[in-house]
RNA sequence: GCGAAAGUGGCGGAAUUGGUAGACGCACCAGAUUUAGGUUCUGGCGCCGAAAGGCGUGUGGGUUCGAGUCCCUCCUUUCGCACCA
């Protein structure tokens, strides 16, 4: 052992005895609880980013504090291999994507080995492997065969000028990133998985799962989006004469289509209550009634165009301008019988319901604006005033609610105003409140939100124009992809026979590894030797698909695959019963939805097939927050921005440690700070964990990592943070260099005793913290533990051994390569991977007297020392006779004295 | 726009059920060691105030003996929105 910490020496001896043990092979142990520890496996980009660096600590240390604890862990690692930055590698470098992505994980996998995870490589795969993607094929075909994929057309972003489909991420402000020109929509056949049938179960099972946090549930529950109301719809007759003027009826146009001449406009509404306050009906613009009217109506024809031109992102859609174009189509409402007109709007999604919507201004805020911009009747149906009634009883004293009441008769003026004129802008959206009473609703007055809605939806089922029903916002999974790098769809198309399935037999559909994509096209359509077959029918000339799998597929069942790598035979095999469901799995945030909700629906489709036993994949769920780095700019003259790296920033601060000054060590002049951010390219802040681990060692880069922040949140890069971290490894190991050589003062029993309890209560909340994932905390615990040792001074005691022997144990899964140094040169054992957990010891923490914090009105007045077994009779007696507390009481009545056992006393007066 | 979170010293963060706000670390200040820089060590460090004391957890209100924690309100920031992974 030597006297200075050598953090490269140690680590790489320890990595050593890892290999040359096997010390993280996993085996299916008898006898033992399993403990499958998962974390989200990497997109192979080239190298490691911080985010994967804190990702896979946290796993780390999952994994090795549960081998202490006495588990049979396994931890593997695999590589979400295909996607699009691999195309666009190989058009920017001329390298086929396949080699560009093995050469990246051939050196991301060096990156992981030097960081000192303890993982199973001998179950590494990646998903461009065809012995892995073919059970994505073959998976594919038992869905079909069950009608749980099938093909449909969907809207893609395409670019003219390159002839190809985009990405959104490839839409930059509505013009394609590589030719700039104008992205249009276009519609495709695709195949899609029925996600939707499943979408009951995966809204009642998050309720199973008790280890996955509250907000990843709400938000799955939101994205599932099941709401209950009434679909129902208006009539209409293109032959009746209010209609003639603006549109001739079917046959008297250009062409026949469908029968559109009379129909009925179906719309879902979940507020039925407010249907009697119908002004105007709007429709998608790819709904079947604007195409229709569009054909006879220039202006409308355009504005339809204009909508298809946009984007498909739903974002966009709904912070769009609220715009419409009227149909001239008027529809009958279907209970008073009124005329209403049908307009079109960008703010209808046609993959939502029926593509149409009742329009209610009165009560939606977005019908409202609707109504306003384009001068639309506002017909008020339910009443404002109980709605504030219940306010004024919940919150009667608050002087929020006075300005409520206030507000409301603002609002009665307000909205006189606004059903006559259109104009105002006092509307205040909480009348859309569902606690409020129907009005100027006829035979439905007074009824309440659910009273209404079951008389309406009642009278609507007797006239046969509507009824209950139950939808969700979720759509089916699309998961064709007009790419090359990715897992081919098993289809071939036969002139004859049509879409034919691969057979079984001869799978995999091999995805040529030799293409480099230029940008136009789909550069599998180019291969001959790909596209070109014999149909497995009839035997005739066929054309392969070249459409590729949605990456998400592929991502959908790899924990499974872990547990039977090496599996040839099949998909799974009956190991995954031993190892799964995952016992924790961890992972970004910015997964919580789509990839988890994928991979709970791929998990019951296997589980309906007979192919695995549960549920539900992973029982807990760790979603970890981002890596935040500063941000420096300087904007030149001509406005352009121009990032630097904070590590070529010297910020300087004045004698309060605030921050005067930013300025750019290369030339010393400041630049801006533009706030904090996550990590990325383009704001040019990253850090590369590479460089981290070259200059202080992998586990100074684990225990900043794990110190800076809560796994679950942000965590804020910090140059001197790291420092930080270095400073404690370099005392831990002078420390023990110091107890190895033994001596210093003896040291006072008193001292001792006191030590002795500071190391026991921080090991006891360090448990309490670890056991809920707080690792920050169990760092700070390792330091005082630290602190406590060095206060003692001299390290012969049984104090100080005991001491070093939980520290190191305790800190073993943030920093294993030095404590497994120094475990085996103090001789505390041979292997400190497999040593057992350290608890506290409860009469470590007996005191004989305790302090007590005395309140006098709620504020702190003074402490007092009370025998630790003190009742409270005894306990208000001495704190009464208390000076600091007869200072505050003198002369005024006592009320009350509450006593909190073992925290303080609080005096009213 | 919709959905989900988060706001605590100069900074990162701590504070199990409501019970001493600011643990631990960073930065900063003073001192010691060192030829100097760095390293290392000791002490200080929420704000106002000479002190007594007062004020303090984004804003404003409420409940309570007691609120960072619970309720209402407003503001700000971050993340997701279905073809990035």
């Amino acid at each position: 052992m030597q006297q200075r910490y050598n953090p490269h020496v140690v680590e790489r001896d320890a990595q050593n005895y890892w290999d040359e043990t096997g010390a993280f092979r996993a085996v299916e142990a008898v006898g033992k609880p399993k403990y499958y520890c998962l974390s989200m496996f990497p997109y192979p980009s080239g190298k490691l980013h911080m985010g994967h660096v804190r990702n896979y600590t946290i796993g780390d240390v999952l994994t090795r504090y549960h081998r202490m604890r006495g588990f049979e862990v396994l931890q593997p690692m695999g590589w979400d291999a295909f996607g699009l930055p691999a195309e666009n590698a190989a058009m920017a470098n001329s390298v086929p994507p396949a080699k560009w992505t093995y050469d990246n994980i051939a050196y991301m996998k060096s990156q992981l080995k030097s960081l000192g995870f303890g993982i199973d490589w001998s179950r590494e795969l990646a998903t461009c492997r065809p012995e892995y993607y073919r059970w994505n094929q073959w998976l594919f075909l038992r869905m079909l065969e069950k009608g749980l994929a099938y093909k449909k057309t969907g809207v893609v972003n395409w670019d003219p000028v390159d002839q190809t489909v985009l990405a959104n991420e490839q839409v930059i402000d509505g013009r394609g990133w590589r030719t700039g020109a104008p992205v249009e929509k276009r519609e495709i056949p695709m195949y899609y998985l029925a996600i939707t049938r499943y979408a009951d179960e995966l809204l009642a099972m998050l309720d199973r799962l008790p280890g996955w946090p509250e907000r990843v549930k709400t938000m799955q529950a939101n994205w599932i989006g099941k709401s209950y109301g009434v679909r129902f719809a208006f009539t209409y007759d293109l032959t009746d004469p209010v209609n003639r003027t603006h549109l001739p009826p079917q046959g008297e146009g250009r062409d026949g289509g469908g029968d559109l001449s009379h129909g009925k406009l179906w719309v879902f509404t979940t507020r039925a209550d407010t249907i009697m306050g119908v002004t105007f009906v709007a429709v998608a613009a790819e709904h079947p009634l604007a195409t229709r009217a569009a054909r006879d109506n220039p202006q409308l024809a355009e504005f339809v165009e204009e909508c298809k031109r946009g984007s498909v992102m739903e974002a966009d859609i709904a912070t769009m301008e609220k715009k419409g174009v009227p149909t001239g189509v008027f529809a009958t409402h279907p209970l008073t019988g009124e005329k209403v007109e049908v307009w079109v709007g960008n703010y209808v999604l046609m993959g939502y319901g029926e593509g149409a919507v009742m329009g209610v201004p009165a009560h939606d805020e977005r019908d409202f604006h609707f109504a306003k911009l384009h001068g639309l009747p506002i017909k008020q149906v339910i009443d404002a005033q109980s709605t504030d009634s219940r306010y004024i009883q919940e919150t009667a004293d608050t002087r929020r609610n006075r300005a409520r009441v206030n507000s409301a008769r603002e609002f009665d003026t307000a909205f006189a105003e606004a059903a006559s004129a259109f104009t105002t802008d006092h509307w205040q959206p909480w009348y859309e409140s569902k606690n409020g009473v129907c009005i100027n609703s006829g035979k439905y007055n007074s009824l309440g939100y659910h009273e209404a809605v079951e008389a309406i939806a009642a009278d609507l089922k007797a006239k046969g124009l509507g009824e209950k029903q139950v939808l969700y916002r979720l759509r089916d999974w699309g998961v064709s992809r007009q790419r090359y790098w990715g897992c081919p769809i098993p289809i071939v198309h036969c002139a004859g026979c049509g879409d034919v399935p691969v057979p079984d037999d001869q799978l995999p559909v091999v995805l040529p590894e030799d293409c480099v994509p230029d940008g136009t096209g789909n550069p599998l359509a180019k291969r001959a030797d790909f596209v070109n077959c014999a149909c497995p029918k009839c035997g005739r000339p066929a054309r392969r698909e070249t459409d590729t799998m949605d990456t998400f597929v592929d991502s959908s069942w790899y924990y499974l695959r872990f547990a039977c790598a090496d599996q040839g035979a099949g998909m799974v095999d009956e190991r995954v019963a031993h190892w799964l469901p995952v016992d924790q799995y961890i992972g970004g945030i910015e997964h919580a939805i789509l990839h988890l909700l994928y991979s709970r629906f791929w998990t019951k489709v296997m589980r309906d097939l007979g192919l695995v036993k549960m549920d539900e994949p992973f029982m807990h769920l760790l979603t970890q927050g981002m890596v935040l780095n500063e941000i420096f700019f300087r904007k030149t003259d001509s406005g352009r921005i121009s990032y630097f790296n904070p590590a070529e920033v010297d910020v300087e601060a004045d004698d309060k440690g605030n921050r005067i000054a930013a300025v750019l060590r290369g030339d010393g002049r400041p630049v801006e700070s533009g706030g904090i951010g996550t990590m990325s390219k383009s704001k040019n802040n990253g850090v590369d964990p590479q460089e981290l681990i070259e200059e202080y060692g992998a586990d100074t880069a684990r225990f900043f990592m794990m110190f800076a922040a809560p796994p679950e949140q942000t965590l804020e890069w910090s140059d001197s943070g790291v420092e930080g971290a270095a400073r404690f490894l370099r005392r831990l190991w002078s420390y023990g260099v110091r107890y190895r050589d033994g001596g210093g003062p003896v040291v006072a029993s008193a001292l001792r005793r006191s030590t002795c309890f500071e190391i026991h209560s921080v090991l006891k909340q360090a448990n309490y913290d670890i056991a809920r994932h707080q690792f920050n905390t169990v760092a700070s615990a390792a330091m005082k533990i630290l602190n406590a040792l060095d206060r003692l001074a001299g390290v012969d005691s049984e104090v100080a051994k005991e001491g070093l022997e939980i520290l190191l144990r305790l800190l073993s899964p943030i920093t294993p390569h030095i404590c497994h140094h120094l475990w085996r040169e103090l001789g505390f054992g041979e292997n400190i991977l497999t040593a057992k957990w350290p608890e506290h010891r409860d009469e470590a923490l007996i005191v004989d007297e305790i302090e007590l914090v005395v309140q006098v009105n709620g504020k702190k007045r003074g402490d007092v020392r009370v025998p630790h077994d003190a009742d409270q009779a005894a306990i208000e007696k001495l704190v009464l006779a208390d000076p600091s507390v007869q200072k505050f009481v003198a002369g005024q009545a006592i009320k009350k004295v509450v006593v909190v056992p073992g925290r303080l006393v609080n005096v009213v007066v």
